[in-house]
This record gives C-alpha cells, structure tokens and sequence, in this order.
DNA sequence: TCGTTAATTAACGGATGCGTTAAACATAGA
DNA sequence: TCTATGTTTAACGCATCCGTTAATTAACGA
C-alpha cells in the first residue's frame, strides 16, 4: 500500500542515507559515485536509494555518457511542508494557544453529547 | 536501522492512516475507538498505529478509566518542518534564484577540479 | 576491438511493517 | 462477583525495505 503521494515522499524521507543524499544535492548535482562516496554501503544500494528518491520526486536524473547525474526537485518538500503547515497552529509561539484549547475542550464537550 | 529521531518521525508520517489520526486529533483529543471509527480496520491495526505515533512523540496518551486518550504533540512535526527548511530556499518564490543556480555552477566547477 | 569505468539489474536473505483473528487484560457497574 | 466495554497483546501471514555479491549493460577511449 502506501501508494498515495505525501506517504512515499515522507517515506523516502525516512531513511538517513536518502536525507544525507538530499543534503549532498542540495550543493549541485553530483554523479552515482559521489553520492556514494561518504556512505559505507555498495553501489547498489545507492542505486536503489536513488530510485526511490526519483519515484518520490525528490530528485531527477539525466545521463551523459557513463555517468547519471543527480539534482535535487525540491517540489516534494514543499508538499510535504505545506501538509505540516496545517499543524503550525499546534506549536507556532505566535499562536494564541487559548483558542486551541477551547477547541479542544469543545471537541471534548461534543464527543460526551452524542 | 533508522532509529534517528528524524526517521522515526517521517516514517510515522509515512503511513495515511497515522496521519489521518493526527488530522482527527487536531480537532481535540479522542479515545482509541472513536480515533478508528473513520478507518476500515480492526482496531488492533488502530492500536499500533498509536503505539507509533507514540514512539514519534507525535502523540501523547493518558488513561482514565478504561479509555485511554490520545493528544496531539506537535513538536516532531516542527523538527521534521525545520529539517526541511534547510530547502526551503529552493523553492521559496522569494529566493534569488540566481543564487542557487551560481552555487550549483560552482559545486560542478570544484568537482571537475578535482 | 578490447579493456576500463560507471551504473544498473538479478538473485538472495533477513528485518520490519501492516493487516488479520483470537485471547488476555483493565475497569466500570449491576 | 459476574458481565459488558475498551483496549492491548499474541501469533501468524504476506509484502516491502534494505543490504549484500555477482552478473550485466552502456559508453569512453587506447
């Protein structure tokens, strides 16, 4: 299952190898092998760590002779982030938590009138 | 693996029933079986699913007789929203594209430098 | 064409995730 | 104390994830 777009980008954000990969993009495009290289796992487990960052958006890829580079699509994370948006309210210091917990405490008041 | 923070908390995002939970709790606290009602699952899959909305931090339960309520804690999500923001100006309409094209131009440069 | 380099695919193994049903546990209340 | 209600734990099945090594594909370049 899972095949819903916001589950597979959090899930490729779920991994550290894949983040660390994301944090590496974010400083220009890098190759399979220089995305490899500060981790200590095979070529191919990078190989698939990138499917799933490209299957996820996260990332597009291009070849040019051997070597496929990577770059960073950074379209994903602002789904990702505008989805956690709806949440702000819970922890934002500008909120005025008096309002949250009125909110609460109708949803409570509801629930025991049923 | 994955048992960095960051991990945990995007992996319990990863799943629409756990954020499905949170959406509901974001309208107040509620009880296990009132959290399933809107899902066509048992209510042991609902149970676990807590246990790692729990394990996330992303909720806090209490018990009071044979209920045990569930409240959102919504600071993992700020964590998660924080660890994105490190990309936020990649997609930010108020970055200076520019910027980011001349700071990947010079990654690839450095890297032939090689 | 042959060898080298870059990367992917194939095949496998073990761990984890998510669902089920049945059983157990915890508390309230007659 | 017995029963009903709410929830969790146990035990299982199946799919997916993540890693490995070995083999394969793709392109460059002597």
């Amino acid at each position: 299952m899972a095949e819903d777009r916001l589950s597979v980008i959090f899930a490729a954000l779920a991994d550290p190898t894949r983040r660390g990969i994301l944090a590496r993009l974010a400083e220009g495009d890098a190759t399979v092998s220089e995305l490899a290289e500060p981790f200590a796992i095979s070529l191919p487990a990078i190989s698939r760590h990138l499917k799933v960052l490209e299957h996820a958006g996260l990332i597009t890829r291009s070849r040019s002779a051997q070597w496929r580079s990577s770059s960073l699509n950074p379209e994903p994370l602002r789904e990702a982030t505008a989805w956690m948006e709806r949440y702000r309210q819970f922890w934002d210091a500008n909120f005025d938590r008096l309002d949250a917990h009125l909110r609460r405490i109708q949803a409570q008041t509801e629930r025991k009138d049923r």
